[in-house]
DNA sequence: AATAATTTTTAGACGAGTCTAAAAATTGCA
DNA sequence: TGCAATTTTTAGACTCGTCTAAAAATTATT
């Protein structure tokens, strides 16, 4: 990982993190007003925004046309998810915060400047691959590490998986899923698919029975077993 | 310690940091140009933040009479002391940070606006009462734990005694302690006093003899053995 | 292809936080 | 006590990040 030439203030991280979560489900450029949903603010912003950040040559501006990450952007903001998910993983291993807790908190520490203290924690966390949601730790360099993951709705009836991540991070689904014991780690076996509204019978750690809308399989990523 | 109903930016909190530190070595209220001395800012700068600070009920501030902390700033100020300590106490206990590094990362990681995190790292530090520079870390109440500490300056010829603190923080000087083996912990006997320039001689941890100035003496806390 | 609907940008304003230069108040001193 | 020196505040300006409302460009539709 570089060394980035100049500070970038909280906000104009914020923005490339957006931009580059946006470009990872979508191909081509991505609009001003798809970054100003994303950032629940007004398109004006985005517009006044996206010319500071395309001046600092991190992004490539077209007016009408939307933006793209430049190769510096996209550095900076897989280095924001690196120290995002660290972060993480720092307050699920250590602090004994909870699943849906961490993400908040990390939203602030991804700002703190010190590539050197993320790589402390990375080690002092024993270089994990993967955050406390089941998503890949990008590296220094920015490489993710590749997962065989699926999701439940896509096993097959009989099957057996366990749980490595989530797709839908928002507090009340986390909050279902620690409710239920649908954590990462849990064992689940497919017993019985329903066709009229695709929802599932499953099996958690052999023990614990229990129906699951479409909605839940859908978001929960699993590895085959 | 309390919830603050409303959030600080991080340059109000700055502020009052800076004015707690002023009332601790100064009776009385605090003027705008010691603050801009020790902010490194223009007077005029304070003037604004001050009013801003005083409609939001932080401080006390009487045009041209200066200013002090009410109870709320106060109690801010404490805890961001805490918060500062705390974090640097994990920099260097779980991070092997060196003594003049924790600050300016801690400069930082005090502005995370969580109490939760901070209680959860005072528990993972198992409640230090020191921080790395022998600074005492207030309580979640702000209670400073007391200290039996004396500037090395103070002690008698052929006293012994072990370095619990700093007095000054700059980098030049803990780049200094560290090069000279004058770290926290270290046992010190003062073996002669040098009259005509105030240095001394010691004995450092039964094994290493140096002479120091005044100045190092000075801002040496020890404990006596 | 012309017009309607939508998206995006511009224009102008605002608050926070900062600055310099000038004015006002306080303090020190003869 | 009155003038000089110092401190502090005011005035006005600037950047960053945001907003709303209006104008301009693009896209969709008939």
């Amino acid at each position: 990982m570089h060394i980035f030439a100049f500070m970038l203030s909280q906000a104009e991280e914020n923005y490339l993190k957006a931009i580059f979560k946006l470009s990872e489900k979508q191909e081509g450029s991505i609009s001003t007003n798809s970054i100003a949903t994303e950032m629940k603010t007004a398109a004006a912003s985005v517009t006044d925004m996206v010319k500071r950040l395309s001046k600092s040559g991190c992004i490539h501006y077209e007016p009408y046309r939307g933006v793209t990450l430049s190769e510096k952007g996209d550095a900076i903001a897989k280095n924001l998810v690196r120290k995002h998910r660290i972060w993480e993983t720092f307050l699920f291993d250590k602090l004994n915060f909870t699943w849906d807790e961490v993400h908040d908190l990390a939203e602030q520490l991804e700002h703190i400047q010190s590539d050197e203290l993320i790589n402390r924690l990375d080690h002092l966390l024993d270089y994990p691959k993967f955050d406390p949601h089941g998503d890949p730790i990008p590296d220094k360099d920015g490489n993710f590490a590749l997962r065989e993951q699926y999701p439940l709705s896509d096993m097959d009836t009989d099957s057996e998986s366990i749980i490595i991540g989530v797709r839908e991070h928002s507090k009340t689904f986390l909050n279902y899923l620690e409710k239920t014991g649908l954590l990462l780690g849990a064992d689940i076996k497919l017993l019985e698919k329903f066709e009229f509204d695709n929802s599932m019978r499953i099996l958690i750690n052999q023990t614990k029975e229990q129906t699951i809308t479409q909605k839940v399989s859908n978001n929960l990523f699993v590895k085959k077993k």
